[in-house]
DNA sequence: TCTGGGGTCCTAGGACCC
DNA sequence: TCTGGGGTCCTAGGACCC
């Protein structure tokens, strides 16, 4: 057998149907049946597997979707725990065979395999390697896409699933690419999607075969120009080495769908307090601090509204973060108005060691702060529920 | 009882500064 | 004497990804 992966040297190794493997590995009772893993009754579909798949279920379908398209699934409620302590073992195996190795999330990475080929032969080798080691030790499948560059192999790996691996050669990119519908396309999704078929555009092939400047009027230079690249094959995009929760965050944030939409000020700000406490406390174990705060409100209709605020220093102290949510609520001057989600995020996150607040902070912020410490501080020894702004309970 | 929660990036207008 | 041009910050919204 011709190994095709010569000139390939770039994996993506995409788990199938992740949560849902996970959650149904150690319950026998639930392998010849349809599984959701979801919840919350306004939740929608994290995972499912594939034999419920075949009843049409998706990830991102809403609940109600779901259980109707599958009546006699089998719905459970998600482990992250197990999540990321599978995950974390799965990415320390794909170490074994590269440092090269970029973790795009719990569930896939892309892997450099061009160093290790003399050691460990062809990519393909290395792939079906990989796939028995991750079958064995964590009893999950998984799917590869083979090629020599990022976006290609993504889109193979799509094409492999479920527990299969593809391979994409540099000879036949083009013929692999054009045929797809243009969802497939990094950067296209629904409303772009929409956009493209007004314009007739319906597969890869289509944005390929567009002029350029045709397709940055339709969706912008910036996108127009990228869609372009990405139908030809053209990315040239490097692998940097890290894992998925390595980057420093630019944000953080926070926030909450109601379990019934509410005009209840009282209500709605008992919820920005609770947010901003979670926030500003993953902020300080995280040790950063942020200027912006930003206001999230969705309304019952699913409009969605942003306010947001640049403070003159970056902070992370509960009750200023809370304060400022509060006062960009009420600066909405919201009447009756059915509230479905509200959020809060710090943006322009940065080290706190680099923030001097000595010139700002005055008595009360300081009290504030040294708060927030030791509530972080009975958080650590007692758990969450230990400690809690005085109007959270009841 | 349609539509989660965590993020990133882009665009666009206005303010403001030089 | 009818009007610059560039850069950066702030705000709001939207699209997208996992």
């Amino acid at each position: 057998m011709t190994d095709l992966s010569a000139g390939c040297h770039l994996l993506h190794i995409d788990m199938d149907a992740f949560y849902a493997s996970v959650m149904i590995r150690d319950r026998p009772d639930l392998v010849d049946i349809p599984v959701i893993v979801g919840g919350g009754h306004r939740g929608v579909v994290l995972s499912a597997n594939y034999l419920a798949r075949e009843h049409g279920v998706r990830s991102a379908m809403p609940m109600t979707r779901a259980r109707r398209a599958c009546p006699q699934a089998v719905v459970i409620s998600p482990d992250y725990d197990a999540f990321s302590t599978v995950s974390s073992s799965v990415m320390e195996t794909f170490r074994q065979v590269t440092p090269v190795v970029e973790a795009m999330s719990l569930d896939e990475a892309f892997l450099d395999v061009s160093g290790s080929i003399r050691r460990l032969g062809s990519p393909v080798t290395i792939a079906e390697m990989l796939r028995a080691r991750i079958h064995d030790e964590q009893r999950i499948t998984c799917s590869v896409g083979i090629a020599a560059s990022v976006s290609v192999a993504k889109l193979a790996s799509r094409r492999a699933k479920p527990d299969g691996v593809v391979v994409v050669p540099p000879h036949r990119v083009t013929s692999f690419l054009h045929p797809l519908d243009v969802v497939e396309l990094w950067g296209v999704g629904e409303k772009t999607a929409e956009m493209l078929q007004r314009l007739g555009l319906h597969t890869v092939g289509d944005v390929a075969n567009t002029p350029l400047r045709t397709l940055q009027r339709a969706v912008g230079a910036g996108l127009g120009s990228q869609l372009h690249d990405l139908a030809w094959g053209n990315d040239r995009r490097t692998l940097t080495p890290r894992r998925h929760t390595q980057e420093p965050d630019k944000s953080m944030g926070a926030d909450e769908t109601f379990a019934h939409d509410t005009d209840d000020r009282a209500v709605i700000l008992r919820e920005v307090l609770r947010l901003a406490a979670k926030v500003s406390g993953r902020m300080r174990s995280a040790r950063v601090a942020g200027r912006t705060i930003t206001l999230r409100v969705r309304f019952a209709d699913f409009t969605t509204i942003t306010r947001s605020k640049t403070l003159p220093e970056a902070t992370d102290v509960t009750q200023e973060i809370h304060r400022t949510a509060t006062r960009l609520f009420d600066s909405l001057g919201l009447q009756r108005a059915r509230v479905r989600l509200v959020g809060v995020r710090v943006e322009g996150l940065v080290p706190r060691h680099t923030v001097h607040r000595q010139l700002v902070l005055g008595e009360r912020e300081r009290s504030w702060a040294e708060a927030d410490r030791a509530v972080d501080r009975a958080t650590r020894r007692f758990g969450t529920a230990a400690v809690r702004p005085a109007s959270l309970i009841n």
